[in-house]
DNA sequence: ACAATGCTTCGGCTACCATCGAAGCATGAA
DNA sequence: TTCATGCTTCGATGGTAGCCGAAGCATTGT
């Protein structure tokens, strides 16, 4: 009659400090894997499944499958809402939390995913094409539209049968790492890639094991001009 | 360098059963004592008191004493507004409270706390009294003043001389159970009730037990007419 | 096909904390 | 004063949940 999980279930899960890294971590958008959040917490991938379950279980969470990682994100905003409140409150008791800054700035630029290019440029191009109706999206469903075929084909000399793969899509959302948005993966995203660096405009760092992608000072021009958003 | 009580140390005490029910019985602004709040989470007075020493602890709860007893009640908005947020995630995730609805209204609407008048019309008699400077109120400090000298005298037949007590302050403060306000207590409060008692305007109940105070209808009027807000 | 990576499940261990009995203070009543 | 009530502190107990090692799936790359 009175009792029942209500409130003490969903608090108890910010409630551990494990899970409350977590979360935190999660608090500005970004989606994060299952490892990552594992590292950010100080606990193992084994132990980090279970809680990420739970967070999941709660609602507070929500994956997205990926290749083999598996992003988490917060669900959504009144989620966030609440977070920030018991940060709030928190606070107010002498609890401030030295907040992690930003890594690597040249990671967040620009940097390869698999074979395409990720970071706030590889947003930023997405965002490009979606606003300029070249590509279609929903959800994590893209399609290149006829006019964004005639793009590419003019300015990279792209055509459509080269993008035919057998168990690859063309075009595919891939959640950034560094920004909380999707950049484009698939076959196209790969293509794409790849041409930037035949034309010489971007290569990747030559440091083993570095992820990070550099632009020419040319490369990073035309890049601009073909999609920049008018802030760069 | 990354890890800190943060968000989990409040949470986590939000995420305990018994604390959980204390606090959703405090949500209504309501204070309550210790021992009701035991009572509310079923749990024994000594569990309850060590509940509410990790709450008044991590800011959640501020206690008020109150003769023997200690009145709890939820620090700020801030408190109740996090409350509510993780109550509408618990929500949507399914778990939904039965809210136990308001206890006997003739108990709400008047009863004796002691021997002063509480309850609904005791609130707004407190209420009246400020509001027309016939008290001055500071905090839990109440202080008759020489108006409300004068009117007590007219329409009460109540002299100062009959209000000095030597271990009892004339005027008090006094958390009302039913409302989140206070009413008024001390030697002026009984003072009052005695002499709504022999005015006929009002008299105990005479179930044994019963703390409710029953109106006749002409005292209802008469109070009225003395310290009514218009709404009745 | 095989290997590698990322994540999950299972089992046992450990530590924490809620819980209550008993006793100790504090306040108010007789 | 002495008694009663309300609340707190102390000590011991027990249940629960976080934690990790090892093994098991799933997906991707060679």
């Amino acid at each position: 009659m009175k009792s029942g999980p209500d409130i003490a279930l969903v608090a108890s899960l910010v409630g551990d400090p494990a899970r409350a890294n977590m979360l935190t971590a999660l608090m500005n958008g970004r989606a994060l894997t299952a490892s990552e959040l594992a590292q950010e917490a100080g606990i193992t991938p084994q132990t980090a499944s279970s809680h990420l379950a739970k967070l999941e279980a709660g609602g507070l969470v929500e994956p997205e499958k990926q290749g083999r990682h598996r992003y988490y994100r917060l669900t959504d905003d009144d989620v966030a809402g609440v977070l920030e409140g018991l940060a709030g409150l928190a606070a107010r008791t002498g609890h401030m939390r030295v907040r992690t800054g930003p890594k690597d700035p040249a990671l967040r630029r620009a940097r390869i995913c698999y074979d395409h290019l990720a970071g706030d440029l590889g947003v930023q191009m997405l965002d490009s094409l979606r606003e300029r109706h070249l590509v279609k999206q929903k959800k994590q469903e893209i399609e290149l539209t006829a006019e964004g075929e005639r793009f590419l084909a003019r300015h990279l000399q792209i055509s459509p049968d080269m993008l035919s793969h057998p168990r690859r899509p063309v075009c595919k959302a891939c959640l950034d790492w560094s920004e909380r948005r999707h950049h484009l993966a698939g076959t196209l995203g790969a293509a794409m890639m790849q041409r930037f660096a035949e034309l010489k405009w971007a290569a990747r760092d030559p440091t083993p094991g570095s992820r990070v992608v550099n632009f020419t000072r040319a490369g990073e021009k035309q890049f601009a001009a073909l999609f920049g958003n008018g802030k760069d």
